[in-house]
DNA sequence: CAAGTATATGAAGGATTATTCACCTTTGGG
DNA sequence: CCCAAAGGTGAATAATCCTTCATATACTTG
């Protein structure tokens, strides 16, 4: 699962020593400090490095360029999401689906809640990237791991596990960030959060395939295509 | 329902003459044009200009600066987007649940799918944008016209409308944009995208008051809180 | 048709920025 | 303690880009 970055992303060399270490932290800092402070179209390497305590030059040893350190920001803090939703799903094998789909949206309604600032200003970092192969590896990851969850469920089984899993994960995902972008008042938002659950669940229940022995070979209308 | 742009951002002024028009027309059509080509940071007045056939200083009539620009072409975008969804809603009122949300369901889909590259574009070029007036009005047409068509279903009610409704627009707009930036191969799309309708209407059943005269004020878990 | 207004032009100015490189400092193992 | 390699520096370079304005052309109206 060790993914490489395309070659004109991937940085320039690996720290060694630890002072190089707190050199790199510290300019990943700094980044998402400016972006914070100033948004992505004053992101300047000279801004970054000043505010890193760095000099420029120190940046490009590490980064071949301006996009390589985006880049490189995305896939660390990437990294991190699907750790804690691989973790998350790990936990909860062979659980209810109700807990399992409890689980999933908080887990990553709390990963990007936490700092909702910093997830805002990743968003838009990520633009003027091509971050195609990031997060086509982070969905990769986190498919399996939800479907790994899934297919454990004490209460449920479906017909077409990855389809019901990838529409989850779209749903999900895709509500989170609107929810975001929209700037809901925090008393809103976690009622919508709340909906969504409510959502997932009836969903969950409307594509189940029937328990038991009785095998039913046609089903309601709401089955899975 | 007149939204005026922020100061900063309206255009310098109106085009009265026809060619005026044409010219204004050119440059919205070359800046698409130069965002898929290029890129949002390969978008420069000057290629813009270039593609429109016109010079720069004619942007900067009409254009107080490169911002405007992008500005007043998702102004454009959105209008017609909520047009197009008022329109629908107008033309199901009275329907079935079922019907409307497969309208709603339907038509933004649709009109996000038709020029896919197109979309694909805008959400990236409204990043380095204060779009947040542009979305807040957006989204304001649009609940209101899904609201009133909601609220005249003839197969059901719900307790707490605007949450239902919000809830619903966040998640459809939110899991189309998902599937658009995953790429997904357009048969798996379209078959979420039919997920995304059963999921819609078994929340919507989970969640609808009880109907006729009986009236139960101890409902299920699933009741909106 | 004449004059006033709208529209169009594009070279030039001024500012910003990404990236390099020649040189310096620190580190850690032998 | 020494020195090769790692790490760090920042002025200089070269390129790009936004925006203006003096000037020219097209329209429109009386």
């Amino acid at each position: 699962m060790e993914m490489t970055p395309p070659r004109h992303l991937a940085p320039r060399k690996r720290p060694l020593q630890a002072r190089s270490a707190v050199t790199l932290d510290a300019i990943f800092e700094a980044t998402i400090q400016v972006l914070l402070a100033e948004g992505v179209h004053r992101l300047t390497t000279t801004r970054v490095a000043d505010r890193a305590g760095v000099s420029v030059g120190s940046m490009y040893q590490y980064f071949p360029h301006k996009q390589a350190l985006l880049y490189g920001l995305n896939e660390r803090y990437l990294d991190i999401l699907a750790e804690k939703v691989e973790k998350a799903c790990r936990e909860h094998h062979h659980t209810s689906t109700a807990e399992m789909v409890e689980t999933l949206v908080t887990v990553y309604w709390q990963a990007k809640t936490e700092r909702s600032d910093v997830t805002k200003v990743l968003y838009t970092s990520a633009v003027e990237l091509d971050n195609e192969s990031l997060i086509a590896s982070f969905v990769q990851r986190v498919d399996a791991a939800t479907t790994a969850m899934l297919s454990t469920a004490s209460d449920a089984s479906y017909a077409n596990l990855p389809l019901v899993n990838t529409t989850l994960l779209s749903v999900i995902f895709g509500t989170v960030r609107s929810v975001f972008q929209r700037n809901l008042p925090m008393s809103l938002a976690s009622e919508v959060r709340h909906q969504l659950l409510v959502m997932c669940l009836s969903y969950l229940e409307a594509v189940r395939l029937p328990d038991g022995p009785e095998q039913n070979t046609h089903s309601g209308i709401n089955q899975v295509s």
